[in-house]
DNA sequence: GTCTATAAAATGATAGAC
DNA sequence: GTCTATCATTTTATAGAC
């Protein structure tokens, strides 16, 4: 006797519908009729299940900053920085390419940051926790800083490029760290 | 007798705040009565400059515009590949540094692509013709497109980012010209 | 060139019926 | 859980005085 799940429910249609209109017109330039019309519902209906415009943002940023925040706890135990390196590289790629256009939000909605406010590390925070590992230390090296930065905001921006929207997930993941690997100064792996 | 500027006009004023908030609040998340607030005029004032919004947002992009429409051009001249790559990632960086939020704004705002229409290469042709001559072609190899993407979008990026914003040109110009020559597989320069 | 005043539409949000 | 109806506010935009 499976208790037969509600079918795709609103809330979860509502989210992915959200996500969708946010990686195409932005946070601020998505209204809560524009979801709504996309959903086939009134606005009130989208107000029954969330109290807020704020609130869908949240929820819509809240897997992958969980994510995200888990990530760079998890690189930080490792005790030698090249280790460090290959885990916030898998792990991140691997992030992007099963979210793919969240990634990308973050990386250049500033409508998400009241959302990422709520992580751990706060919106700027992630970048500095990114950059500390790759960096080794929260030191200023500008080589290490500009580096960081281009890898990984390149990378979430790959995520979500339309250019890329048709390739597999298998060999996006093969690409983008690759490329990962090659800015951070990690060796190739062989292939296996 | 040096006919005197007759200081910094509303106009240009304008311009520059409006770009300034751009990059802060995004285009949608920007509105005329911000833009006006912040010169200390009335939406009024505004409206005797730019009959429309979309007017301001492509005055505001129209210079960037117009030196990437540019730089591609220049760029497809040269016979040799590695030659067009090196043009591309030098006249990139300049405009990058240059310009800093602008062509960020253009790797990351939906609500900037109105004004990217107007382009010769349209909003997605310009990725597709940077693409293109660093691909060596329009064919298909995932792995130059990845590659491509990343690293210009990265580097576009990296122009508009707080954590770079105190390093001077100089330095940031280099810094960006070394990542995108590693990435693009260019060898690197004897340091002058 | 800037102002006051205003219009018309859209936006986020709520109350209450079904 | 979704609807109709409504509200206060904000938004883009215009008309006309100074």
């Amino acid at each position: 006797m499976t208790t037969v799940e509600p079918v795709a429910d609103t809330r979860t249609r509502l989210l992915a519908t959200a996500l969708r209109l946010f990686s195409e017109h932005g946070v601020e330039g998505t209204s809560l009729q524009m979801i709504a019309d996309e959903l086939g519902v009134t606005k009130a209906a989208v107000y029954y299940h969330f109290k807020t415009k704020s609130e869908i943002t949240e929820a819509v940023a809240e897997p992958g900053i969980r994510e995200l925040d888990q990530l760079v706890v998890e690189a930080a135990k490792h005790p030698r920085h090249g280790a460090r390196v290959d885990h916030l590289v898998d792990g991140f790629v691997d992030l992007v390419v099963r979210h793919r256009v969240l990634v990308a939000l973050f990386s250049s909605d500033p409508g998400i940051d009241a959302a990422l406010a709520k992580s751990v590390h706060g919106v700027e925070g992630f970048k500095q926790a990114l950059i500390s590992i790759v960096a080794g230390g929260p030191e200023l090296d500008v080589t290490a800083r500009v580096t960081a930065i281009v890898a990984f905001t390149g990378i979430a921006m790959a995520g979500g490029a339309p250019d890329l929207a048709e390739v597999d997930d298998e060999t996006l993941r093969r690409e983008l760290v690759r490329v990962g690997r090659r800015l951070l100064g990690r060796p190739r792996r062989r292939v296996c």
